[in-house]
DNA sequence: GTAGTTTAGCTTTTT
DNA sequence: GCTAAACTAC
């Protein structure tokens, strides 16, 4: 018998073997849901000898694909790996890609993440001559975007006038238009966006039976994982292609909802039983993971929660220990308590780093965190954020990888044809733009007979662009992804620019791209890699964001992210910081109460990723935008029965000399001194710039003199590297101080000081 | 016209 | 705190 189905409770049991017809799952957090989604899938291919090709299983994020998949092998080992399983946009991707030409696209198209779709959106507003504040790209592409996932085509949306009158009274009439040139655009460059891959699989299949019914003849088992975060497109796919098998089986919990800012709606679940009227629904409410005071607390949170299906999650587990409160005066106090709590624990417990999780609702939280960690030497790892595929550097030799594969991608020919700078400045493209729609040809064509159009240099950079591209792209079919990728990462001068600059950012940059393409070398020589080949890895990368690369170095560290990314995990201590009424409840969600449920859900979440203990912590006053703000307690720290609480010995330490004042005070006293008057920058006549040298700025100190061309003689107060970059505050006499990019800054040294 | 600097402005969460 | 746009100098 199957090894995994003796460790299942009885509940499990039922929802595992229940394989026929539609099943919806209700899991409560720590139910044990993936256990029961992994044991369901070995089942069919174990018990019921179902065919693992003939079993589509969707998840959320490439975490939770790449678990499972993994989960599911221990058990029947690598016939695993036929199953389909992935997230909702890469098994889509997937299906499109085979079925690309019939719908017109090429096999090879490629995926627009949010900064080229932002990027295409604001040159078509810009095109249009229409003001940009009025239009601004982010609230175009979300009002894109929400069509696209409820199957709202651009025509479609131009053509319907509720559409209209909703844009102009919203005094954005124009919106349809937009919406209609960015798909037209995206459909040139033989790109889709994140939305699009939901809405052109829906298409495809309602517009091609045959396809459609290929599908749902193969997909004799589906598996929705996260159902609660559907949206509209996604639940109208999964429902047409279960038509014919009608083995559905979605696993979720309404009380995790937390997408609805993506389309995600929360009633596909709580009516998902109108739709499948001999819908089986197995409840799990036994909690396996936390302590009963965790539960409870957390409970009491999602029960003043009006929208929800009805649940009664419990837990056999021990009583535990209270929430702990942590009062801070600052972020970077906060940070402290918080490594300071970690590490007392860590230490009076024998536990290890990776027993201890910080969760946050931004990522803009995540500085003072680290900052505090690196100081009493804990190892961390962030998940999310920033992540590497977002970093400049990459992007550019990604865009040139992109551009290589796909000559119409608009958006990463932006990206490189300068970059390094080869002296191919707006104008230029601005020109050959105009040429292309003049003649109805491609901008790349235009490119490639840059002497026809162009004068002098300009005409020469472009061609040797050009040349450079077209010699590479030959080379597509006979080498692989790396070979092309550090061929190009050499030829186009982008590895010899960063190189050359040997600022501590440049150095950055370069080891990340040198990272970029130790990764693609791990790629193709993968031993099980059925196709090493440029296109291959490119759709692998597209929808693969961050988790990856992280993850990597396994080592025992204690876990940083936001609270959406934490969802599916768990860890013995919880620290959420941050319980503050500015920013979680995000200012942004306050806006209906179905917003405040879903930032409730979310606080939800957080407390239920807990085994053991659960620390919320707040300040009282905040960097935000560079800022120091007074801030609240949350309303959700209120709404905790006190009985589930106490403070925390280390806040007491700080709270004895709090009064009532103490936040604006101390605000006050952290305000810096109205800055000088901001005298006219007038170069001092006494300084030669012809002949201004400057000094080499790494050895700039503090305490140095120094002489700017245009801002004259002044100190040097500190040397900060604030993120990227490293930054001079230097005190120009008449002038005042004044902070510097060192990057950039032109500066002569002329003493070297008390040293 | 292009490259080099400085400043303004904006940040929820993710595929 | 970081990026893109605006500005300035070549």
């Amino acid at each position: 018998m199957i090894s995994s189905l003796d460790s299942l409770n009885e509940r499990q049991r039922e929802a595992t073997v229940n394989t026929e017809g539609p099943c919806m799952i209700i899991a409560g957090a720590g139910a044990g849901k993936t256990k029961v989604l992994t044991a369901r899938i070995a089942y069919l291919i174990q018990e019921k000898k179902v065919d693992p090709f003939k079993i589509l299983a969707l998840t959320f994020t490439n975490k939770a694909a790449n678990e499972m998949k993994n989960r599911i092998e221990q058990v029947v080992g690598s016939i695993a790996k036929n199953v389909w399983l992935g997230t909702f946009h890469s098994c889509f991707a997937r299906i499109l890609r085979i079925e690309a030409d019939r719908i017109g696209y090429p096999s090879n198209f490629s995926i627009y993440d949010t900064a080229d779709s932002k990027s295409l959106l604001k040159s078509i507003i810009k095109e249009m001559n229409l003001d940009d504040k009025t239009y601004t790209p982010n609230v175009v592409l979300s009002r894109i975007s929400s069509a696209k996932n409820r199957l709202i085509t651009a025509q479609e949306y131009f053509n319907n006038p509720l559409y209209r009158e909703d844009d102009e009274s919203a005094m954005k009439p124009r919106l349809g238009e937009i919406f209609v040139t960015y798909a037209k655009r995206c459909f040139q460059a033989g790109a889709m966006d994140f939305d699009d891959i939901l809405l052109n699989t829906y298409l495809l299949f309602n517009q091609h039976l045959d396809v459609l019914y290929k599908y749902q003849e193969r997909f004799q088992y589906m598996l929705i994982d996260e159902f609660q975060d559907t949206n509209l497109a996604q639940y109208t796919i999964i429902k047409d292609l279960a038509v014919v098998h009608n083995n559905i089986c979605v696993v979720g919990d309404d009380a995790q909802s937390i997408y609805a800012f993506r389309g995600a709606n929360i009633r596909n679940i709580l009516n998902f039983e109108k739709d499948y009227p001999n819908l089986v629904i197995v409840k799990l409410e036994q909690n396996y993971r936390s302590t009963q005071n965790i539960v409870e607390a957390a409970n009491e949170i999602i029960g003043k929660n009006q929208l929800q299906l009805k649940k009664n999650v419990w837990t056999a587990n021990e009583r535990g220990e209270l929430i702990g409160l942590i009062r801070a005066t600052t972020d970077a106090e906060e940070g402290r308590l918080v490594a300071a709590s970690i590490f007392e624990i860590k230490v009076q417990n024998q536990l290890r780093n990776e027993d201890f999780a910080v969760l946050y609702r931004t990522n803009s939280q995540s500085r003072a965190i680290e900052e505090a960690l690196r100081k009493v030497n804990l190892p961390y790892r962030m998940l999310g954020g920033m992540s590497f595929y977002q970093r400049k550097e990459v992007k550019d030799l990604l865009a040139y990888l992109r551009f290589i594969v796909n000559h119409n991608d608009e958006e990463a020919l932006k990206r490189i044809i300068n970059e390094p700078k080869r002296g191919i400045g707006p104008s230029n493209i601005e020109k050959m733009i105009l040429v292309a729609s003049d003649h109805g040809i491609s901008l790349w064509e235009v490119m490639c007979n840059a002497k026809n159009f162009l004068s002098g240099r300009a005409a020469e950079a472009v061609e040797e662009f050009a040349g450079m591209i077209q010699v590479i792209a030959l080379e597509v079919s006979k080498k692989d992804a790396y070979e092309i990728a550090s061929e190009i990462a050499k030829r186009s001068g982008l590895l010899k620019s960063l190189y050359e600059d040997k600022t501590v950012e440049g150095l950055a940059r370069y080891e990340n791209v040198q990272e970029l393409l130790s990764g693609i070398k791990a790629f193709t020589s993968n031993p099980e890699q059925a196709d090493p080949g440029l296109t291959n890895f490119l759709q692998d990368i597209a929808l693969a964001t961050n988790s990856e690369i992280t993850d990597e170095d396994g080592g025992d560290k204690i876990s940083l992210m936001t609270i959406h990314a934490a969802k599916g995990l768990e860890f013995k201590y919880v620290y959420i910081v941050g319980i503050e009424e500015d920013l979680f409840p995000s200012p942004l969600m306050l806006g209906s109460k179905e917003d405040l449920e879903e930032e409730r859900r979310l606080f939800y979440v957080a407390l239920t990723r807990a085994k053991k203990k659960i620390f919320l912590s707040y300040t009282i006053s905040r960097y935000r935008f560079g800022k120091l703000k007074q801030c609240e307690v949350s309303r959700f720290i209120g709404e905790i029965d006190p009985m589930y609480l106490h403070m925390s010995h280390a806040t007491n330490r700080y709270t004895e000399k709090l009064n009532t004042n103490y936040a604006k005070q101390f605000i006050n006293s952290m305000r810096p001194m109205a800055s000088p008057k901001r005298a006219k920058l007038q170069p001092d006549p006494s300084t030669n710039i012809q002949a201004f040298q400057a000094s080499d700025i790494t050895q700039l100190k503090s305490g140095m003199q120094v002489e700017h061309p245009t801002f004259g003689i002044g100190n040097v107060i500190t040397i900060e590297l604030a993120g990227a970059h490293k930054k001079a505050r230097i005190n120009f006499s008449g002038l005042g101080e004044k902070t510097l990019l060192l990057s950039f800054a032109k500066l002569k040294i002329l003493s070297s000081s008390k040293e």
